[in-house]
RNA sequence: GGAGGGGUGCCCGAGCGGUUAAAGGGGGCAGACUGUAAAUCUGUUGGCCUUGCGCCUACGUUGGUUCGAAUCCAACCUCCUCCA
């Protein structure tokens, strides 16, 4: 795991070229068909030498969810072992690591119809009147959530009405522990403008490939709103307010590069709060040969079990 | 050459005699995070320290008016618009 940039992919790519694995994405931007540019997909050259899972599995239409992750990977996990090869998880998107190593409690999974009721409410009566409503029905939730988080609002609502308890009482409650063994590795980087420069230098490369283009198509072929999950991408958004004559080319550049701060110092606090992952440099110069002799040293000491 | 409008904290931008280290936004930094998570939300953001209704430094520059100036006046520097 890592932030944006971190260069994930390539040390993956370099553990692949001495170990048995197969990599399974942890990224809720690749799963999508066409999102080629913006989400820096391995290239086909890179998945044809090494067998990459949970990518183009959506259409942008599509949405995901950390439940469905786990569901996925858990099944991908079991069969890359049963072939007697390691699942090399690889990714930045922090829930779906989290939700597959300490579990989901057992929550509905989204209702369009009651997101979109929901929805329509806050539109009338704003989204402080929902936290109220739900301080009603499920106080502790209430209280651990700003009157102005709508989309945990929301999420909290949506649960009351579909199950008819509060979410605080479902919480807690999460599923066995995998029979797997997890060795977790991060990158950080040491020093945070170098990443940041990477970021602009990547983001710069992506505008110069098409990243505009590729939505443009993608517009073309899909019913695509600014709403989805997909579409609220970054690089995407902006790209979409661009297309759409909001802002101009430099505002795009800016704010793209911008997001991509943000997403990696998000993912940063994700790996700082993450107590069982060993961090190393990604800048540093010998970081393949340090990450494969940890990763392998792990291995023999449990060659014996799952 | 003439007329007019600007120069504010990292950036944009409000303020137009005192309650202003200076609204608001952006960016940065820090944090939260259970089926949207590349999402969503929160805090913070001149320096110093004996952490105090504390001391410095700060609204282009210099000087002046005033008990008191980012706010008024003068000169200068500089940017922009218009007329020639």
């Amino acid at each position: 795991m890592g932030p944006t940039a971190s260069g994930k992919s390539a040390l993956a790519a370099r553990l692949a070229d001495h170990l048995p694995v197969e990599i399974v994405s942890v990224d809720s931007a690749q799963i999508y068909r066409g999102m080629d540019i913006g989400t820096a997909k391995p290239s086909a050259a890179e998945r044809r030498a090494v067998p990459h899972h949970l990518i183009d599995i959506l259409d942008p239409t599509e949405s995901y969810s950390a439940a469905q992750f786990c569901t996925d990977a858990l099944k991908l996990i079991r069969e890359i072992s049963a072939r007697g090869r390691t699942p090399l998880l690889v990714g930045g998107t922090m829930l779906y690591f989290k939700a597959l190593r300490e579990g989901l409690s057992d929550l509905p999974s989204s209702d369009p119809a009651v997101r979109a009721q929901i929805d329509a409410e806050a539109a009338e009566r704003g989204w402080a009147a929902l936290h109220a409503q739900l301080a009603m029905i499920d106080a502790p939730t209430a209280a651990r959530l700003k009157p102005t988080d709508a989309q945990r609002i929301q999420r909290a609502l949506e649960i009351y009405r579909v199950t008819g308890k509060p979410m605080s009482k479902l919480l807690g409650r999460k599923k066995s522990a995998l029979p797997f063994r997890f060795v977790e590795l991060a990158l950080a980087p040491s020093d945070r403008s170098e990443l940041h420069r990477r970021i602009e230098a990547r983001f710069d490369a992506m505008l110069e490939r098409g990243l505009v283009e590729e939505l443009r198509t993608l517009r073309k072929r899909y019913t695509l709103r600014p709403a989805l999950p997909s579409m609220r991408c970054v690089g995407y958004r902006q790209a979409w307010q661009y297309l759409e004559g909001e802002i101009g080319r430099k505002e795009l550049r800016d704010r793209g590069v911008a997001a991509t701060r943000q997403l990696a110092k998000r993912q940063l606090t994700w790996l700082r709060a993450t107590e069982t992952v060993r961090s190393f440099d990604c800048l540093a110069e010998n970081l393949d040969a340090e990450a494969l002799d940890y990763v392998r040293r792990d291995i023999n000491r449990a060659s014996l079990g799952p």
